[in-house]
DNA sequence: TAATTTAATAATGTCGACATTTTAAAATTA
DNA sequence: TAATTTTAAAATGTCGACATTATTAAATTA
């Protein structure tokens, strides 16, 4: 058997991080050490250092001597993470408008091209879907040339998936929603193509925050 | 003697981590398992978890079998945290603004008094102007509302602050300097009373990037 | 019965030991 | 001597064990 080069701590590491995105575990579950040294086959020390660094990402909080348990989640943190995600994400476009090149600008249009004729397809497949959308998105923001920015918007955006994985699997997968959608994309790329900064910042920052709206109606009409 | 509410792994966290920002370790610099045993007087798992932490956080990066490091320092990182920050910073003074009342505008006007008081003094105590220069920018942007934006200002403040450590000790200190970034806090305050929202955006951006400008000629001389 | 105390059970956090790998030094070869 | 190989030393990452603390269940009391 070859030798992973990664140690064991950092793959326990990603198998955490993306159960807990998927939803497989419950918000404020309970993670007993015992358990988990059970499921991923693995020893006390990796995975308390695993458990570490998730409590760094604020995936997972602990109380001395009382364990570990998955983040809670709320409107209010909802509301705050994509609120703080669509700033962000119209931070890294206008950025990206400042300085995207020929490249830039195709790489824009073939995700938006590939994205759109899923978009209309017949039999969709909600997993491939999510790629292209994603990386439609990253296509307009690439070249935002800032990693700092750009690894903030990933962990906002991996905290948003945990969410839509846990409470708008359900909402977002309609056709209508999915047309209305498609008609900001379009808008967006036409945005971006043409250079129009503020016009695109506040597009794209309504647009990210299209599944907070869902989700607060969808609570509303619960109660 | 009385135990502490925190654990070893937490304790030795935030010595750790003041220790990195303090400039206490130099970049790259190798961390030893056990010189850090010794130094902290701990074992090797609360340890382990407490670099684990510090991975997360960028502080440290460690390579399998290889063991731990200080984090690097280049001058792109340095201005892309900065840009970052002033970015950020913008983002949480333009919420403040928007949701400031009597008792934010109070407490700028109070942090800024207590700031200009010092600023004029005779014998100027960094670590107290700093206190004080550290108080008046959170006045400023307290009341932000966003959880998150406020983790991420705190983060970008903590990098930011290890490369002052490293890097702008000396160039901050001299009486012009200072003098300059005081007539920047002044028109702070008043653009922030007044809700001048774009203005005061781009001031604290220019404000916050300042060091980078200083750090770049002093670079650029020393070649 | 309800509330409190005590006992038993389970889980956490820390330690030292050990196998594996890397690094440094010594020995060999060309 | 310079380059390579071999040997020795040091350091890392992982494991299981253990003391301490929390949780649950049973027993006691009012």
């Amino acid at each position: 058997m070859k030798k992973s080069r990664q140690n064991t701590a950092a793959q326990i590491l990603d198998s955490l991080t993306n159960d807990i995105i998927q939803g497989e575990y419950s918000p404020r579950q309970k993670l007993h050490i015992k358990t988990l040294k059970d499921r991923y086959n693995v020893g006390t020390s990796p995975l308390r250092e695993a458990l570490s660094q998730l409590i760094a990402k604020d995936l997972v909080v602990s109380e001395n001597q009382r364990g570990f348990y998955v983040s809670g989640i709320s409107i209010n943190d909802l509301t705050d993470i994509y609120q703080a995600r669509a700033k962000i994400e119209g931070l890294c476009l206008e950025m990206a408008i400042q300085k995207g090149d020929d490249y830039w600008e195709s790489n824009i249009i073939a995700a938006s091209h590939r994205l759109a004729k899923y978009t209309k397809s017949e039999n969709i497949d909600m997993d491939e879907w999510q790629n292209r959308h994603f990386s439609f998105h990253e296509a307009l923001v690439s070249g935002c040339n800032s990693p700092r920015l750009f690894q903030i918007r990933q962990s906002l955006y991996e905290k948003s998936t945990r969410y839509r994985n846990l409470w708008l699997k359900e909402n977002v997968t309609n056709f209508e929603t999915l047309q209305v959608n498609q008609n900001e994309h379009v808008a967006l790329m036409v945005l971006a193509l043409e250079r129009d900064t503020k016009a695109a910042q506040k597009l794209i920052e309504a647009h990210i925050m299209t599944p907070v709206k869902i989700i607060k109606k969808s609570f509303l009409n619960k109660v």
